[in-house]
DNA sequence: AGGTGAGCATTTTTT
DNA sequence: ATGCTCACCT
């Protein structure tokens, strides 16, 4: 019945998938074989006899969920494969208040905000508590707020200080409007774990055996998520991890958790993946030179058996601009030598603004390139609209959402009026619907106003009606509201093409047409289509489908691979960040240069510039001194101006010809 | 109510 | 250089 051989694996990933009796810590180098090892330990777990039911492995992005679920699928009985959990943090968290919120005073069906809900709300509450004298960025106060969030500082009690008084208002805010935001997720689902001891043990009966990936990006109250989840004594816990690439410090990922691992689960067994099953041994090497410079690390030395292939250069070039020409120029000679895909070559960058000249060049040289990162498919206004109407929908409290749709498409109720009812909604403790609809305020303000809100309230209230009985169609209901109020006419009114105001429609129906196929598969289908929306914003499709060139910051290149990588722009200040070392963090950009190197499966070339632009002036840049550390067998260091002038062998010549002959040919 | 221009900052972004 | 925000104007 179970599809899979444990002797498949290496000795060490044989030990990590089948380790009984306590906690277990692995530390996964890049590329050897981290997802094979889970995947196969959950396997050997149901071939054990233990319930598929009580096996629970959490995952950072549902990308990676996806993935282990398609993967465990292969291995177990289909029935089983249904029983197991694999989920995201946030999902589960989620999953866990859905069913007992309410313990916490909020309602069972508060909403999630995303980042913009909570950088809109933020900004408003800064506007409010602030006089003129004294200001506060909003996204200074964003993150600290989520730093005291991560660090189970509860909001004071007073307005001493000014970020004390935003913290205490949003946190109000939030609850008022029961909504939860990112960080709520995992706060709630601590406390709610924490201080309701039925609560903890039902899901501890429940989970008997857990596992966690990326470890090594967990933040405090993961950690203590997954301790509380932890059952057993000893229990059963298997974490995943490399602290050689813990890249995500500043976002409050603490490499402490897995470096301290012993300290919350002790007596752990310990295994070290090191052979790699990626990259040639060159490339391997010459990352292991760069990440022993750091210094609090559990020590990890990659090898891989593929010996030779080429030597990792590492390039000098002028500036910015020849940087991009030579990157886009090597690939395509590359590509017509090798006969490779354009699929196989990928430019790692640090930021993403220096994505720009490559692909000018790219497109100059009409090599098809997909750009990862950049606004997504859910940050599109019309997106935003129509998932603000299914929020009011559900959640009338929402505040975020009804002020998006209030006045959206025009309606009468104008930015007079809704100031109004927001200003007095604060004094009332209302929320902005509860105080909008009042007799009181319908009383106060003119009567054409009143009229509007009467009608649009009116409107709302019967789709909510329609949309919470069982067996509705949400898409069809929601439909029909957005022609009722002619949102498409005004959607198009306000493009400025046609095409634009198409793109724009097709945006919305396919938004509808997914909650139409959503709803057909689950129960609740709203709710849990409003909560994907939310949570699992990563399956665009449209980027993972282009072909092409991959064109990736180094943070978002993690945990992917490619034949032939381009590192650019090695320059101290850039790589490390001219920021990272005014924070002392430059280990962790040691770690996201090593990221970068292990990317690379067959060749590895650096690029550094001498001037850069930077904001607009040419700055003079010294090479990385990661490329230092680097430098032995194996690790080729040349110039730009050198290779230009070198002459041509027969090969490259004819091919250069042909390429030439190809773009004059005007291939569409 | 939407458009325009000055002023400003400018890393990374799994959820 | 460039994109974004906010304030002020039409």
């Amino acid at each position: 019945m179970s599809k899979f051989r444990l002797f498949d694996l290496n000795p060490e990933q044989q030990a990590a998938a089948s380790h009984t009796g306590g906690p277990l810590l692995i530390l996964a180098g890049a590329g050897t074989g981290k997802t094979r090892v889970i995947t196969s330990r959950i396997a050997w777990l149901v071939a054990q006899g233990a319930s598929p039911g009580a096996i629970l492995a959490v995952t950072f992005t549902n990308k990676a969920a996806r993935e282990m679920k398609e993967r465990v699928a292969g291995m177990v009985d289909s029935a089983d494969a249904k029983e197991i959990t694999l989920s995201t943090f946030h999902s589960l968290c989620v999953r866990i208040l859905r069913a007992d919120a309410t313990h916490l005073g909020y309602k069972s069906n508060f909403s999630i905000f995303d980042d913009g809900d909570q950088s809109g709300l933020i900004k408003k509450i800064i506007n409010r508590v602030t006089s003129a004298d004294e200001s506060m960025d909003p996204g200074v106060a964003r993150a600290l707020i989520s730093k005291a969030k991560n660090n189970a500082w509860r909001p004071p009690d007073d307005d001493e200080t000014v970020i004390g008084a935003v913290y205490r208002r949003y946190d109000q805010e939030l609850r008022a409007q029961n909504a939860m935001d990112f960080d709520d997720l995992l706060v709630n689902a601590v406390r709610l774990l924490g201080e309701f001891p039925e609560v903890r043990a039902r899901w501890r009966t429940r989970f008997r055996h857990l596992l966690v990936d990326e470890f090594q990006d967990t933040n405090r109250l993961q950690l203590e998520l997954v301790s509380l989840l932890a059952a057993g004594d000893p229990p059963d816990v298997c974490v995943v991890g490399d602290d050689d690439q813990s890249i995500y410090g500043w976002r409050g990922a603490e490499v402490a958790n897995i470096l301290e691992f012993e300290r919350h689960f002790p007596n752990p067994r310990v295994v070290k993946l090191e052979q790699n099953y990626r990259s040639t041994d060159i490339i391997l090497q010459s990352a292991n030179r760069v990440i022993r410079n750091n210094t609090a690390r559990r020590g990890k030395n990659l090898w891989s058996p593929k010996d030779g292939g080429e030597p990792v250069h590492v390039i000098a070039v002028p500036t910015d601009v020849d940087e991009a020409e030579f990157v886009t120029g090597e690939i395509a000679a590359k590509r017509d030598l090798g006969s490779l895909t354009w699929e196989s070559f990928a430019i790692l960058y640090r930021m993403n603004a220096q994505s720009r000249p490559f692909e000018e060049n790219l497109r100059r040289l009409r090599i098809p390139y997909r750009l990862i990162g950049g606004k997504s498919f859910y940050d599109r206004r019309e997106v935003k609209d129509v998932t603000a109407y299914m929020a009011c929908l559900l959640n009338p409290n929402d505040d975020a959402a009804l002020l998006r749709i209030i006045n959206t498409p025009p309606r009468g109720i104008g930015a007079t009026t809704v100031d109004l009812a927001f200003e007095r909604s604060i004094k009332s403790e209302k929320t902005l619907f509860e105080e909008m609809t009042s007799s009181d305020f319908l009383d106060y303000v003119p009567t054409r106003a009143a009229n509007a809100i009467r009608a649009f309230s009116d409107t709302l209230s019967a789709a909510r009606i329609r949309v919470t009985t069982p067996g509705s169609d949400a898409a069809h209901i929601l439909t029909e509201i957005l022609t009722e109020c002619a949102y498409f006419d005004d959607l198009r009114r306000s493009c400025k093409t046609t095409q634009e105001g198409d793109s724009r429609e097709g945006n919305v129906r396919e938004l509808l047409t997914s909650l139409s196929e959503h709803q057909k598969k689950h129960r609740d289908g709203l709710r849990s289509f409003l909560d994907d929306l939310a949570l699992d914003r990563d399956r665009e499709g449209k980027d993972e489908n282009a072909k092409g060139v991959t064109l990736i910051t180094l943070h978002a290149a993690k945990g992917l691979e490619f034949p032939h990588v381009f590192l650019v722009g090695a320059e101290d200040g850039l790589l490390p960040h001219e920021r990272s070392k005014a924070e002392d963090t430059v280990d962790e950009e040691r770690r996201l240069f090593y990221v970068g190197v292990t990317r690379a499966m067959e060749t590895l070339t650096i690029t550094h510039c001498r001037h850069r632009k930077r904001f607009g002036t040419p700055t003079y840049c010294e090479p990385s001194p990661f490329l230092t550390e680097m430098e032995g067998t194996g690790v080729e260091r040349r110039n730009f101006e050198d290779i230009v002038n070198e002459p041509m062998d027969d090969a490259q010549f004819d091919n250069q010809f042909a390429r030439m002959r190809e773009l004059l040919g005007g291939t569409d």
